[in-house]
DNA sequence: TAGAACCTTCGAGTGCGCTCCAGGCAAGCG
DNA sequence: CGCTTGCCTGGAGCGCACTCGAAGGTTCTA
């Protein structure tokens, strides 16, 4: 249950490439100003992920400001992925919750990744078929279309 | 510039399959509930397409009741297609406009359907991505997660 | 030691895409 | 004739995901 360490690379195999100007792990105390730089969030909007629960426990300094970690980043780049795929932050946050809740969640996060892999494949299909309509549509437009639109078809 | 051809198969073809339950031309005169238990909007939602000028001019009924034709069909099938792909409303509205301006749009309209190809084009190279990001964290959980979850791992 | 630049919290505001309500009209039916 | 059903309009309200402002504390640079 303890975590001694930190120091394995594991850590990071999980969220896409790595930022270039992250610093080594045993010095990764980022201010929130520097992770809204090297993420595009705002510094509202991460303290809001935290208000609503979307974050683990962020480390403060002496001073009670917010030390984020290399660590933190890697769920923000998960974060940042799933947004993408129009999960609704509620659902982000019932997936940060099981991980808090610690190892017993195990097999019902793994159900929610599959279930999110699936819809993300389903929507991946659905823009297939939005591209098909309009290859069709921009054929249309190339081959014929100023003929047929000066017939009343609605293009 | 008139329209006389109202029986022409091509209005059509670019709206994906054509629903089952359609009337043939010529008795197509859709009330609005028929209209959104054929395409799964609410009344609401379509008044207020209409209200935002995303539909072309809808015909009424002698007392003031809108009966939808199959090209109306037609063009929400591809406004549903469009909101798949996340675009704006107010882009399809745009779009709308372009249409009703007539011919001379065709070239806008061309280039704005190039355009929302390209961006479903990114956007389902977005999703693979995620997909990707998605399988190795499935893998991960699969292959080695339980073990690597008790080191403390951001799973 | 001044001032800028950063941080904190709380709470209100914004834009989007609906969603619903109130109040009223018109047609069909027993 | 009254009742029900379906439709009309204009406008208010809602949920989401931020986004920003106010008021005040701290830390860095000259």
């Amino acid at each position: 249950m303890t975590v001694m360490d930190t120091t394995g690379t594991h850590v990071d195999s999980c969220a896409g490439p790595p930022h270039a100007d992250r610093r080594p792990d045993g010095q990764d105390r980022y201010t929130i100003s520097e992770v809204a730089a090297l993420t595009g969030l705002t510094a509202h909007t991460l303290r809001w992920y935290e208000r609503i629960g979307l974050m683990p426990h962020i480390d403060r300094s002496h001073t009670g400001q917010r030390r984020y970690s290399n660590r933190d980043l890697d769920w923000l780049g998960l974060v940042g992925k799933l947004r993408l795929t129009g999960m609704p932050v509620a659902d982000m946050v019932r997936y940060a919750e099981l991980v808090r809740e610690g190892d017993h969640t195990y097999g019902a996060r793994f159900e929610l990744l599959k279930a999110t892999r699936e819809g993300v494949r389903a929507r991946i299909a659905e823009l297939q078929d939005t591209l098909a309509v309009l290859d069709r549509k921009i054929d249309f437009y190339g081959d014929a279309g100023r003929a047929l639109a000066s017939e009343g078809a609605v293009l």
